[in-house]
RNA sequence: GCCCGGGUAGCUCAGUUGGUAGAGCAGCGGAUUGAAAAUCCGCGUGUCGGUGGUUCGAAUCCGCCCCCGGGCA
């Protein structure tokens, strides 16, 4: 995977910051206003903008996952954004695999580093780091479906039990994505899920970073995804939809599973009415976010919090974090 | 003005012979270690239009009033 990085911007020819490098995570909800932040905050740094947010990563959803524009983009370096293809299929461990060393060479540069994106996982991996557990070949997580479509979920999880004790007790009643999981990993390396994860060390040194969420008002922000579902029509979403769909790609690709993209394609195709799309890629985009607030909420409560929509305040909250004078 | 029908959760509605109410959708809370924009778990949130009355007890029966839809004038 070749990460080009869009050209950085030496018109304005930042010297290294003479203090140490520092690195910001700024996780938020979908349409609060982060992208604007990082963009901000690194124009007043030179930081550069590493993407943590799933969807972004795919090249063929630019105006779905709200991607920032290449207008956007040439004001400051960005890494990691629209540099995969739909038909790949990524994961935290490989944009893992992909933004450590992008972190670390931006530090040898000697520049601030902004960490930025909707994707809870991803900043974990990076502060509390990911089980290097080898991939296991195809067929064990193919053959694992298959057993668990065959016995079906009580007799799974005995046998899952079995193995992996603690995994089968956490994970919750339905949740086959991770009863699966935890089944390959263990018939695939010859240790669990549970051991793999308690070896688990920080990509990121503990308190070499600064944490901060954007936690806006929920009506507020609901009023702003509606109004960006409307902008996102406006821009070509269908058309973009549509190319997609021509494609034909696993509808079970992470690309595919954007939220709004269904819909939007529906629309294109004529299946439903446009007004009706809208309705729909509102609704999923205000549950992704409700679910985006909840992990904020509960699995960074220690970070920084701006909790304004009003994005001049929302940047003046967040040069006071960073410690940073406009 | 008169005659019907209807006002019950945010929405659409159910509610048995009177025992202070329940479904779907929406919403909310939570989990989250390689699909995470994924996957899953949990939770009815209500002056039953208002007000008097009958009754031990009223969403349910009676009176009056208000609102919505349809019809007749």
């Amino acid at each position: 995977m070749a990460d080009e990085p869009s050209p950085a911007p030496d018109v304005q020819g930042e010297e290294a910051p003479a203090e140490a490098p520092r690195v910001w995570l700024i996780a938020g909800p979908t349409a609060s206003g982060k992208s604007a932040l990082a963009l901000a905050l690194a124009r007043a740094t030179g930081a550069e903008i590493v993407n943590a947010d799933a969807l972004q990563i795919y090249r063929d959803l630019q105006i779905i996952s709200a991607r920032p524009t290449p207008g956007e983009e040439a004001g400051a370096t960005h890494h990691l954004y629209g540099v995969a293809d739909a038909s790949e299929s990524w994961s935290v461990g490989r944009w893992l695999r992909a933004a450590a060393p992008l972190l670390e060479g931006i530090a040898r540069r000697g520049r601030h580093a902004i960490v930025v994106g909707g994707t809870g996982l991803y900043f974990r991996a990076l502060t509390d780091g990911l089980a290097d557990i080898p991939e296991p070949i195809p067929e064990v997580p193919l053959a694992a479906a298959q057993t668990f479509d065959q016995v079906g979920e009580p007799l799974f999880r005995g046998a899952l039990a079995q193995i992996d004790p603690a995994s089968e007790a956490r994970i919750m009643p339905g949740d086959r994505q991770r009863l699966l999981r935890a089944y390959s990993v263990f018939w695939g390396t010859g240790r669990t899920l549970t051991e793999w994860q308690a070896l688990t060390t920080p990509t990121l040194a503990p308190g070499s970073w600064t944490g901060i969420a954007v936690e806006p008002p929920r009506d507020q922000l609901y009023a702003r995804i509606d109004a960006r579902a409307r902008t996102m029509l406006q821009e070509g979403a269908l058309q973009e939809a549509m190319r997609l769909a021509t494609r034909r790609l696993d509808p079970e690709l992470p690309a595919m599973k954007a939220v709004g993209l269904q819909a939007f394609i529906a629309a294109a195709e004529g299946r439903i009415g446009s007004a009706q799309a809208l309705e729909r890629v509102s609704q999923d985009s205000r549950r992704y976010a409700k679910r985006q607030l909840t992990w904020l909420r509960n699995q960074t409560p220690e970070w920084a919090r701006i909790e304004t929509l009003d994005p001049k305040a929302q940047v003046a909250a967040l040069f006071a974090i960073a410690g940073v004078s406009a």
